[in-house]
DNA sequence: TTATCAAATGAGAACCGATGTCAAGACATG
DNA sequence: CATGTCTTGACATCGGTTCTCATTTGATAA
């Protein structure tokens, strides 16, 4: 497997899209974080790189570095979409808190099998999913 | 089980809140509908019924009949929030078809039951959770 | 009943993440 | 290089939702 930086690339080129220098930047900043980060976070991570970057460059390079599948936009329900890289990842889902928003990565396969399943009874050709159990975290059912 | 319209009522005194004509007026029009509804399709219901009821108070009102379980808020990732009625129905989650929007609705004690031990197993305590898995329906798959 | 006053309403502004517009600049191709 | 297209930064705009505030209404007590 190709490092995520030639797979935007590829991605790219096969798009006749141009390999700009604010492109490679946002690609290497969103690679160089961990977590789950909205476009407004990448972006002030970005400005430090290069501070002549604008926000609207940032929301549209994410945006491809997606749909190239280096990234996955993910949507907890509070109205900022947030992005993670896919790149050498399973896939997981996760468990968010509503106290301190601290936010669990999980995988259960029996509930992806069963996923599978129940798409199939109902004749449904399964894309994605998007599963996310809210609740108290340890550290906040202590206090 | 009381009718919803007493559980709303008793909502509103338990939280020293008016049962104002409007309030009675957007409930009877939620109760009147069938499936998942955004706030600018029932001011649309709600205004046949009285034209000065204002959007900015079935948008008040909605949420709470919400809070008070009468209604859920439901979120399928296009910017918009949909209600439907919990009243005298279980719970379950939903097929979202990416092609013609349609929605199935699903129920599957076993995801639930290993969605719970998930939690358990992180020590979390579930308060609710989302689950939809996106793809093609059956009728879109034809096509 | 009627008076009282906090609560709710309608109208419209404001919010805010995100997208659109467009002239100026940068990239790929020869 | 020169060319033509793509991309960019700046800024306007969008749309669902929330906020603000003067006016009206409902709950409670006289
Ligand atoms: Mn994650
Ligand atoms: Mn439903
Ligand atoms: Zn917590
Ligand atoms: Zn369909």
């Amino acid at each position: 497997m190709s490092s995520p930086q030639n797979q935007f690339l590829e991605y790219l080129a096969k798009n006749k899209m141009a390999a700009t220098e604010q492109r490679r930047i946002v690609l290497e900043v969103f690679l160089g974080t961990q977590g789950h980060h909205s476009c407004e976070e990448l972006y002030a991570h970005v400005s430090k790189r290069d501070s002549s970057i604008s926000p609207a460059t940032v929301y549209r390079t994410i945006k491809l570095i997606a749909e190239s599948g280096i990234a996955e936009s993910l949507d907890f329900g509070d109205g900022i979409t947030r992005f993670e890289c896919r790149h050498d990842r399973e896939h997981h889902d996760h468990l968010v808190c509503i106290r301190c928003n601290r936010r669990i990565e999980v995988m259960e396969d029996r509930i992806e099998e069963l996923q599978e399943k129940l798409a199939c009874k109902h004749e449904f050709e399964v894309h994605r999913h998007k599963m996310i159990l809210y609740g108290i975290c340890p550290d906040c059912r202590k206090q």
